[in-house]
DNA sequence: TGTACATCAGTGAACGCGCGTTCACTGATGTAC
DNA sequence: TGTACATCAGTGAACGCGCGTTCACTGATGTAC
């Protein structure tokens, strides 16, 4: 049955919504288009019209999550003991789009990429401007290194199911990231 | 037909090796069984007389990636240089398989994330004795937030298509290991 | 050392299954008058 | 404002395909004598 064009722009961001979330949860691949039509509450045949594919819906599913990541207005150093939390390590679904599909994007579509790549741009940007450093070079340099290790960091701490090394690897970073760029 | 224990032994490394190579490219889901089996000069249904399933697999591929890591015998920050470079980021197949694979061991079997985490835990050891600081304390925090800042250089290096971007997330991350934990 | 034969690693066809995608159909929407 | 009907978003059965895995078979190996 057809719905009315509010109900379509719904369901269109239900379903990049509920992709957001199951493709941070379990990769792009273990996903299947009827799982996230289902979690939208719609059944998999409506798909199609929405999206021209599946690879089509993880470029948009991308773009949609790095968009609606808030700005930093944080120093270098505080955004990184907020982000390198157990928290927030262990809530994979609401977790960092970056941290999360990176390192599987690599291997998703240019347009998969190109979208990640951009949103790189973008978040050494933010962060050079709250980093410490008498040059630009230096901030961006600064801000670069830091996000690399914030990302590797979650990355390396959801490897281990011992509480003491995970926990470990997140505070050993925010605290060299401190000492490193704290004001 | 029935063939040496030596020529198994050779078929078995193949297999691991080849293995090895394909998921380090592809990833573990996008290779199949039938291809790595072809690649180590196989056919697929061979493959069951080695391995008990393609997870037991993974598992052992790892086991075996991590093992053959030669012991970093240099200081820190020169093994940051030395890892941190353009031509390890580009060849996928033979990279280093904690960058290419601990996001996606994070979903796959326990054995697996066990056999990473144990990686880990070997790799901020060795990297801890060549690491600058007083105390032990500080020298396995300059080695874990080093690592994480490695790890995460080298997948978000591989995101960009655009040499420049993907250079300079390289040599910013080094740059800044060489200034805080340089001799 | 030579011979006879049981063993078993590898082969390749076949299996069942779940995936992404298509399509004929349904019925509420929204437009033309 | 009310009515008639063309439109089209969503449904769910069906499709083709490739995957991991199984299995009857083959023939070289390696052991017993």
């Amino acid at each position: 049955m057809k719905v009315s064009r509010e109900q379509v722009e719904t369901n269109r961001r239900r379903i990049l919504e509920a992709a957001g979330r199951l493709f941070r949860e379990k990769g792009f691949e273990a996903v299947t288009v009827a799982e996230i039509m289902k979690a939208a509450g719609l059944t998999h045949g409506g798909f199609y019209g929405h999206f021209k594919s599946k690879d089509d819906l993880i470029a948009q599913t991308l773009a949609h999550l790095l968009s609606s990541t808030p700005a930093a207005e944080a120093d270098l150093a505080s955004y990184a003991k907020a982000y390198l939390t157990p928290a927030r390590r262990d809530d994979l679904a609401h977790g960092c789009p970056m941290a999360g599909l990176a390192s599987e994007s690599i291997r998703q579509t240019p347009e998969a990429r190109d979208v990640m790549a951009e949103g790189l741009r973008r978040q050494i940007g933010r962060l050079s401007r709250h980093a410490p450093g008498a040059t630009e070079a230096e901030k961006r340099q600064a801000a670069t290194a830091s996000w690399a290790a914030m990302v590797g960091a979650m990355i390396l701490s959801r490897l281990s199911d011992d509480p003491q090394l995970a926990d470990e690897v997140l505070a050993d970073t925010s605290a060299w990231i401190d000492a490193h760029a704290g004001n």
